[in-house]
RNA sequence: GCCCCCAUCGUCUAGCGGCCUAGGACGUCGCCCUCUCACGGCGAAAACAGGGGUUCGAGUCCCCUUGGGGGCACCA
């Protein structure tokens, strides 16, 4: 009852806003605005974490929201008791707050609003547009097995539509039916399916109220899009067919209809449903697979959007672009290898202390031991690190060698590096490069020339030894500047260490 | 079974009747750069599901087939 007065609250105080806006408007003398402004929705159900379809579908509804200066709200639809869980709840606020999708106003809980949504199915009943139906679901289940059988569609028969309380047997309660138009047809105005007809006559009475009071999906979503003053419905291709049902409410109660936008929904890499075969589903998998949102979000907006031939395409960029009309009509793959490389387009641009910050952690809790100076190393070599990976995890990888502990665990390839006639060339180096005066990436390169030159070697014979003895790897930021990073004497020890292995 | 939606390179897509001998991006394969790996640059292979129409002209419009997907709950 708490909730469900604050919403209220909440409508009430966007219609004084809506009156605000239009009166600076004209105060400012400009061409009158429209007076509708957009608002919409994202309306996920918490019987899980944050699905990567969902988060689709969040991220259209608050870009759609932003390009137009309008409103996006977030409202959990937790009718379901059974399923609904506050851990669900926390899961997809977190993801909400990482992929940086900011709502407006509060969060409302459908549930809360229950005593509302029964308000307007006894409404319907006044009007006579919903009726009492005191069929047990053992005898709807026999009556779809019956039509299952006989291969009629499967729908309920409207045996109660005209029947009086009267014939019911005794302490049945009933649940509450919309009297649905059985001719005619419904079309849905669909801004990305375009328009879509439904014959009446498939669409049946369907359930408004359960037999304990409280209020169905169908009924919840029309009661609270309209108090919430939801201009836009964007959702899943698989509320298409539901669009013509909630329309009979809409219609019943005389409200306007809002704006319908229907996404195709995503596949897998192998065009089935997407299910946990395809690797991460839920939104925090990837932010611990070491996605950054910035790249989430563009990836998740070219899946299904498009604007021309553009791939890269900033949030601000997209606030500016996003249409509904763009929108494609059919249902896409998700591709990791086209999200990896966006991911390290993104990290190249980012900044070196926000990837150093993301490294550090990554690094702590992987155990590694964490130095004072640890944090200024990665600022220094985050510009040869980040051109490397692909994700915050990979880099974390590349960054293994700064924490390592000598004398340092050698890898496989590099291993092979690491031949006899190289730990020669390293006792020579270690000597040479002890002997630069000034311990900089350009003397350090010019010495290494040097000395190889002497010896009548290439850089690589000399460079790639000298990068197993310093990282472990065979592959590493340049590898001058992976001794400057690790300092002279941490270097030459090192060097040192595998010069004598 | 009934209803609804979809269909361009392997993938994401551009294309909204003539600009298309179909463009871009990821991936793949070559080459260049180079101390490794990346990054970057250059280049290549790669698609209009099939069949009927409409039209002077169809990837673009219509129909059918096929193939995917969604819905048909006292779930959301």
């Amino acid at each position: 009852m708490q909730r469900f007065a604050l919403v209220h609250s909440l409508a009430q105080r966007r219609l004084l806003v809506l009156n605000g806006r239009s009166k600076t408007t004209s105060l400012k003398g400009s061409k009158p605005k429209s007076t509708m402004t957009i608002v919409t929705r994202f309306a996920p159900s918490p019987t899980g974490y944050l699905h990567i379809g969902g988060a689709r579908t969040a991220l259209f509804n608050w870009l759609y929201a932003r390009h137009t200066g309008g409103t996006f709200r977030l409202r959990i639809e937790d009718t379901d008791r059974q399923r609904s869980t506050p851990a669900a709840i926390d899961a997809i606020i977190e993801g909400m707050g990482w992929l940086g999708l900011n709502w407006d106003g509060e969060v409302v809980y459908q549930f809360a609003r229950a005593a509302r949504h029964a308000e307007v199915a006894k409404q319907l009943i006044a009007q006579g547009r919903a009726y009492h139906c005191y069929a047990s679901p053992e005898e709807l289940e026999a009556m779809r097995e019956d039509q299952r059988k006989t291969g009629r569609p499967l729908r309920y028969d409207g045996r109660w539509r005209d029947r009086p309380a009267t014939d019911a047997k005794p302490n049945v309660p009933p649940v509450v039916r919309i009297k649905a138009p059985q001719t005619g047809e419904t079309i849905i105005h669909d801004k990305v399916q375009g328009d879509v007809r439904f014959g009446n006559d498939v669409l049946d009475d369907f359930i408004l109220l359960r037999s304990d009071g409280t209020p169905t999906y169908m009924l919840s979503v029309v009661v609270d899009d309209h108090d919430m003053g939801v201009t836009h419905v964007i959702r899943g291709d698989d509320h298409l067919t539901n669009a013509a049902r909630q329309r009979q409410i809409i219609d019943a109660m005389g409200w306007p209809v809002p704006t319908y936008a229907h996404l195709p929904l995503m596949h897998g890499e192998d065009g089935q449903k997407l299910s946990k075969r395809h690797g991460a589903l839920g939104i925090h998998e990837y932010k611990d697979l070491g996605y950054l949102p910035e790249a989430m979000r563009n990836y998740l907006l070219r899946l299904g959007w498009s604007h021309g031939d553009d791939e890269t395409i900033s949030t601000e960029q997209a606030i500016e672009w996003f249409n509904l009309d763009s929108i494609g009509r059919s249902p896409a793959r998700v591709d990791f290898k086209k999200l990896d490389n966006l991911n390290g387009h993104y990290m190249r641009s980012a900044s070196d202390a926000v990837l150093a910050d993301g490294t550090l952690a990554l690094l702590k809790s992987k155990g590694a031991a964490v130095t004072d100076d640890l944090q200024a190393k990665l600022i220094s070599a985050m510009p040869g690190l980040k051109e490397r990976a692909k994700t915050l995890v990979e880099l974390a990888n590349g960054a293994n060698f700064l924490v390592a502990q000598r004398p340092l665990a050698l890898d496989d390839k590099a291993q092979k590096l690491l031949t006899p006639e190289a730990r020669v060339i390293l006792t020579g180096l270690e000597a040479a490069l002890a002997a630069t005066a000034d311990w900089s990436a350009s003397q350090l390169d010019a010495a290494t020339r040097v000395f190889a030159e002497q010896k009548g070697l290439k850089l690589g014979a000399v460079a790639q030894p000298l990068r197993a003895a310093l990282t472990g790897q065979s592959t590493s930021p340049g590898i001058f500047d992976v001794l400057v990073v690790l300092g002279r004497a941490e270097s030459l020890a090192r060097i040192a260490d595998q010069a004598r292995g």
